[in-house]
DNA sequence: GGCATTTAAATGTCTGACAATTATTTTGGC
DNA sequence: GCCAAAATAATTGTCAGACATTTAAATGCC
């Protein structure tokens, strides 16, 4: 039997070990870690070995570090926004690195989406409706960069979402839309295209706004049918060219 | 006007400079960093500091580094599965960390589940839906542990998600499913409750078969309330004792 | 009691060294 | 000339020690 084990460097261990302590919750938050010297003794390894693995854990909002006398490592709260960043991030990189076709992403991003328009419809808030307004006002400046027109297609999408009012939802739906936008930053948006799509975003806060799933749902629908259909057609215009 | 700046550390910038690189496109999957030395030259660092920034970046997957002659940190190819692993720590943190209660976990868990009924329905393989009956046979022994009877769950909801055959989509609900463990975990499944979730299963199962996404909704939707029961007793049981 | 100063503990950084690993190059034998 | 073994060089992994910086607490003065 041949050892698979990748020989994982002291500084990959240590960290390991004490992140699987904080998972576990054997570590709390806000409890503070033994300072770097103390640690590096407990592990009989050096200074520099135990800051290299507080980094690693620092890199994933796990520990934060405080400066001066009573400082040292803490357990960090992991705020929602902490979170949404990282999970952004790694979807981001996920989509980019994968040669995930343009239909696949979206297809996964409009399903995942179309999970809160029950909730959305049964909580919808008026502020978020003015919201969403708004940024359809936005949307229909003539002179919108495309970068831009896409910045507010994703602020309209998660108002969307936070209709929910469920904040661990809007969490894994806010990766899943806001991952999507490097992709859709690759679409040009003609004067016509855009104009369907605003038709559409009115369409959904209509249905919201009178607690219609069905036509919330239908919207989405045709809004993701029609997304694809422009990706694909920037995907055909790029292989001629 | 005060400057809000967190005076973020030399290793932490040399980091955040290297991230946005990856992120941007400006560094691609296999390129080679230039070697620790050269960094530190770079950026007029120590070697130390250059480490310490090139870790966070092997902490979100970014990067790996080899040893030996032309060996050094190279941009990584983010997998699935590393992606994956990386979401389900900071769902689970974030669920575990922020006082979420067990009724507004549940309800954005199944919401997203219920996102991939459609799909999976239509696309559902003989292989994946051995997989769930092979599952519900594993959570039928009577004297199974709960941490098994929940991982066994785990297992089978995966399955469900992978129906949908959308890779992007099963990364998603992968890191919502898994993160409700540690929550499922604190509750103590009677064979009661254990027969009712296994019948629930294999409504899903057999709706899946004959692609009827009607019924494969109801029956998640009747799991959701049941497990939601399920833990506001654990959570009456808790507070009453 | 209140304020300024000192002190101590901790992280942040630097320097220089050596160990371990590995692809390449050189050498040696035939 | 060819192949195997050994030397080489580049690079990361680790260590030890030092100094700079930050911050809370203790101290001392008035």
């Amino acid at each position: 039997m041949k050892n698979a084990e990748p020989e994982k460097s002291l500084s990959a261990t240590i960290a390991d070990a004490i992140r699987t302590a904080i998972v576990d919750g054997r570590l709390l938050v806000g409890d503070r870690l033994p300072s770097e010297a103390e640690l590096a003794d407990q592990h009989g390894v050096s200074r520099a070995t135990v800051r290299e693995a507080l980094k690693r854990l620092a890199a994933q909002s796990l520990i934060r570090t405080e400066r001066g006398a009573f400082g040292g490592a803490f357990i960090n709260h992991l705020s929602y926004q902490e979170a949404r960043a990282q999970q952004v991030t790694t979807s981001t990189l996920l989509l980019g690195m994968n040669a995930i076709s343009f239909q696949v992403a979206c297809e996964a991003r409009y399903a995942l989406e179309r999970s809160c328009t029950a909730l959305a419809a049964e909580r919808r808030t008026d502020a978020l409706l003015d919201t969403m307004r708004a940024e359809i006002d936005t949307q229909s400046a003539p002179d919108l960069t495309d970068e831009a027109f896409c910045a507010s297609d994703v602020a309209f999408h998660r108002a969307l979402v936070d209709c929910a009012g469920n904040e661990v939802l809007s969490y894994h739906l806010a990766g899943s839309v806001e991952a999507m936008q490097p992709l859709m930053n690759m679409i040009t948006f003609t004067a016509r295209s855009r104009a369907e799509i605003i038709e559409l975003h009115r369409a959904i806060v209509a249905g919201l706004e009178i607690r219609d799933v069905v036509s919330v749902d239908r919207a989405l629908a045709t809004l993701e049918a029609y997304t694809i259909t422009l990706g694909q057609s920037v995907l055909k215009a790029r292989a001629t060219r």
